[in-house]
DNA sequence: CACAACGAATGAAACGTTTCGTAAAATAAA
DNA sequence: TTTATTTTACGAAACGTTTCATTCGTTGTG
């Protein structure tokens, strides 16, 4: 871990290449510099190996090309998909990614926001439910699927459109009577317009439906009740179900698998988020697809925009369905 | 994007509290003052709101307090799970994460070494099988599942042992012919050590064996092509499978379904990695569980650990068997 | 040929820390 | 009270860049 090697700095450079301090600057910038000049400056790089400090850049421009990732962890693959498209849109801008797994732990969600202040980082993106979090004014910040305050923009995909895309594909599938199940925060974030989105989509298209709402610390044994009390003469009293994540709907599946319920025969079911196994195999069910790659692209867009009034509050993106085999598709899609 | 506001700085601190700039940065960094110095610095840095900046003390220390991961991506549920662990690690030092998404490309792998070096990061975890990669001999480097010469050290999963595990369970549940399935790098890297402990394995249980061996760009037919020839009278000649990683074994599992092969009945598959639906429900399939929490612990603590000569170069973690579903237990697990 | 005008390299100063030799204050000994 | 000794705060220097006012050398014009 220790580092007694010492790296040759600007000014070896310069003295090995006998020019001053400041063209070896301009050369390393790609500045305007005399041909004999470079051609001498790149000699002595090369020579020398020469790397540039950019914790020196740093601290004379005040901007470090880093960006901090908040998010609660790298294993939901949702958020998974999100880490890397996120960095991706990062990369291709030329800055770095710091990334800070909160665990949804709100307080070390409060740590790394002031330790990303510390770290001087030119902004943050971030995914929380903490309802708390400060946020310094003067740090660029960019939320994503939950509105913090006009302030700061919030970059979602378009939850309601999705419900409602959800209500129409079960009623185009031929449901007459469904359910919506959710699961998770009770926060006035941006996922819970699903279920409004999915009521409108039922009324207009003359589907009666159910909710089942569970909030946070809710044993998911609930859901199993509700389940089974809505079983009748071993039949299921409603033909299609919406869930609010497909990690819900996996769960769900395997419920009524135990239950002798057959997917998508006796019901049918449609989940949110678009996850697939091992990140491009199957889907896990029918579901909504979120436009992760173009999410993340428009996070890093709206952070680094330099005309801070050009942020809006929030933006949605477009959601797709797409067939993962629980449903009874007219034609069905190929399954990969 | 833009920083006009300026932050205070330790002059500012010093000259509100009427004190020296060394005091103030003795107190910043926990070192002894006399009380009524303290307090009164303490006092100017809640007043001023102040916040050290790290990329001075960067330059100043030549320590960054910043490590690079490398990895492919994030996507894969194994990575994913790595690049959580030695998150959480490295948070446990005190330490950053920077992470470089590599996509297998080995250009921009160079490039992110030769970016990590010019951030001055004090090391980099890497995993990736890049054969012509050049590190820098004075960054640390500690790299995951494959080895990359004697200087650097290698953190992985026994896998030689998981293979033999995968033999030995087999063999325990009633098989009799198996069969060996890899796709992947033709590199001489840590997984490929999984072929010939089953091998071993194998032997010793008097299982008798076929292997099937695809290396990078075989078209994924061929898993295919070599199951069907092996299915007599609508019978597949072997009854057990094992699959060098969970992502294979869930391909193959999908396959075997298409031609009416029934999965545990007709034949026992077990994979390798221990990958959960959505991170943290079931097995895909039965399965050879790393121990990505201990290999992310390994890693940073091989990487920071002072002493030079105290890192072997090869450290090999215990696998556990885990039930999935995808074979016949005597006394099946709970599946959660 | 003299002088102005321009272009381009120079190098000192500054960014915000940490460190360390120096000086002052406090305590102990005479 | 004076001197010796210890303790503690002080503040200049240094880390490796970038910037910009200055200077030097060149070319063009009268």
């Amino acid at each position: 871990m220790k580092k007694d090697f010492s790296t040759p700095t600007m000014k070896d450079v310069a003295k090995e290449a006998g020019v001053a301090l400041g063209t070896v600057s301009k050369v390393v910038n790609g500045l305007p510099v005399g041909d004999s000049y470079r051609i001498r400056v790149e000699a002595a790089i090369q020579k020398l190996n020469y790397q540039v400090n950019s914790y020196a850049q740093g601290l004379k421009a005040n901007k470090t090309y880093t960006v901090a990732l908040l998010i609660p962890n790298t294993i939901d693959p949702f958020y998974a998909s999100l880490t890397y498209y996120i960095n991706i849109a990062l990369m291709k801008k030329r800055y770095r990614m710091l990334l800070c797994a909160t665990d949804y732990d709100p307080r070390q969600e409060q740590d790394y926001v002031t330790m990303a202040q510390q770290n001087k980082v030119d902004g943050i993106i971030g995914l929380t439910y903490n309802p708390d979090l400060i946020v310094d004014e003067n740090t660029p910040f960019v939320a994503i699927d939950r509105s913090m305050g006009t302030k700061i923009p919030c970059v979602a995909c378009d939850n309601f459109a999705g419900g409602q895309l959800a209500a129409e594909k079960l009623a185009g599938l031929g449901c007459k009577h469904v359910a919506f199940l959710r699961s998770g925060s009770a926060l006035d974030n941006e996922p819970n317009k699903r279920k409004a989105g999915f009521e409108t989509g039922c009324l207009s298209h003359n589907l009666s439906y159910e909710m089942k709402i569970l909030n946070d610390g809710d044993p998911f044994e609930e859901f199993e009740h509700f389940i089974t009390e809505h079983i009748h003469n071993g039949r299921l009293s409603f033909d299609g179900i919406f869930c609010v994540t497909d990690r819900l709907a996996f769960k769900i599946r395997n419920t009524l698998k135990g239950l002798g319920i057959r997917v998508p025969e006796d019901v049918q079911l449609i989940g949110f988020d678009g996850i697939r196994s091992f990140g491009n195999m199957n889907y896990h069910c029918s579901t909504i697809v979120q436009p992760v790659p173009d999410m993340a692209e428009m996070c890093v867009d709206l952070l680094l925009r330099e005309n801070t009034m050009a942020r809006p509050p929030l933006i949605c993106l477009p959601v797709t369905y797409a067939y993962g085999g629980t449903t009874l598709e007219e034609e069905p899609y190929e399954e990969q």
